[in-house]
DNA sequence: ATGGTCGTTGCATACATCGCAACGTGCCTG
DNA sequence: CAGGCACGTTGCGATGTATGCAACGACCAT
């Protein structure tokens, strides 16, 4: 709508390629170069930008600080945190809350037993969509023709011999998600891991959410999995509760 | 320098406050509703904002997944991590990576052995910079001239008694983390914390990030932690010669 | 019903942005 | 060492674009 701006976080997603110099971007998004070289300079008095010592740019500080301060907004995970945490504690699996936003899914929480140290390299990341247990929950709850325009429009990567395969399964796997009220991801995504999925509620009963429990199989098998179900919904149940504001914030009686 | 990209900019910072609707946008921008209407839909099509079930804007996914990529285009944080694992590992306690980057000291890695859920909630977020041995060794490594003029304009919050007071203060710090080659933080941002620090340096010998072990009083002393000084030297240095080249990537012989 | 608030649209004007061309600087080459 | 090349930078005039206005529509509360 706004050619100028347009055109300035355009170069966002180019630097986030790796670093580039004021000639490159100038060439991929089409403008002359002093042209680039003036939004380059806005962006980096915000501190989008960053010009490091050999002149090119990369990606700025400033965005840590936004991406931060974005998920602090966000009551939902502030909430959810300690059930995570709890759950974690009685099954010691992997935990994640997801939520749904512009027709991406991704993970807001994380809370991972064994391997704590690699936590930030997912949070945050888009979720693989399509087979993701928590994006079937979340995506199951859209009105019925943006759930298809949306199944339409996706991308079915085979991950595995077991992903989602095109639109029509895709489909049908959000109805079923939609009746159980809870989801799986079956070796969809890793050929190994699999994960159990219950939607996170709102006061009006739109699914605001989504958590799961992940295990590779060498620990348990899916089987096992399964059996945590009742307590994850549990988990999840309690979210919403405490979310929508029916259950109001005791101290664990 | 670019107007229009600068009015939306502005926009970001103000959304991380907390979500705001079209009028409040507009007012602190001091600009036409119709303007902040025009702008605020151009950072929703690039997903940098959320327009959220009440209509109300705030920070959208796109900056997690931005700033996601930042991190990943840092090499040195890829080619530190393994190292600070292990220096985890050996101590046991809280071990920090931080860099400088437009008068803010921000960590970009933390590896922590006792409460590894809360991880995300620094990583990323500027460093108490007047404190901080990380920010000590990172700022000690600049032209004198410059670092005399980031002295002045710094404030000096007295998180304890500890605290460093004033820039002459802060100026005398610097240098001696210039001579040893090494700091501490005793106490100076929270009473019972004490750090110790050791830069990495580049091929050329300039300072291109900082590492630091932390932990609390209550676990060990402030002698004691300084006697973990060499190890945290040799970390660092093994850092410096693995990202200057000097160290060609050998597995661990 | 009705006044008020809030988001949205079309439009004419003013102004900010754009591309051009020229300059400066550093680097490599002949 | 001179010359050429590549790159970032600056000033400027023409054009296109962003701006604020005013009017509309939806919604809520009184």
């Amino acid at each position: 709508m706004s050619q100028t701006v347009d055109r300035a976080l355009s170069i966002l997603p180019l630097l986030a390629e790796g670093p580039a110099d004021l000639g490159q971007v100038a060439d991929r998004l089409g403008v002359h170069k002093s042209t680039a070289l003036r939004l380059l300079r806005t962006l980096h008095q915000h501190g989008l930008v960053y010009r490091q010592s050999d002149q090119r740019y990369r990606l700025g500080a400033r965005l840590f600080a936004l991406a931060q301060e974005a998920m602090d907004n966000l009551d939902i995970r502030e909430i959810a945190h300690p059930h995570l945490v709890r759950l974690n504690e009685q099954c010691g699996h992997t935990v994640h809350l997801a939520v749904h936003e512009e027709n991406e899914v991704l993970y807001i929480d994380k809370v991972e037993s064994r391997y704590p140290v690699r936590m930030y390299s997912r949070i945050g990341r888009p979720v693989a969509i399509t087979v993701a247990a928590v994006a079937k929950l979340l995506l199951a709850d859209l009105p019925e023709p943006e759930r298809r325009a949306l199944a339409q429009k996706l991308d079915y990567p085979l991950y595995t011999a077991r992903s989602t395969p095109n639109a029509a399964a895709f489909l049908r796997e959000l109805e079923k998600a939609r009746h159980q009220g809870w989801a799986t991801d079956l070796g969809g995504h890793e050929e190994s891991i699999n994960c159990v999925a219950a939607p996170v509620r709102g006061a009006d009963g739109r699914v605001v959410a989504a958590m799961s429990v992940s295990a590779p199989n060498v620990v348990v098998t899916a089987d096992e999995l399964l059996t945590l179900l009742p307590l994850v919904r549990r988990t999840a149940d309690a979210i919403s509760g405490e979310y929508s504001g029916r259950t109001p914030v005791e101290e664990s009686v």
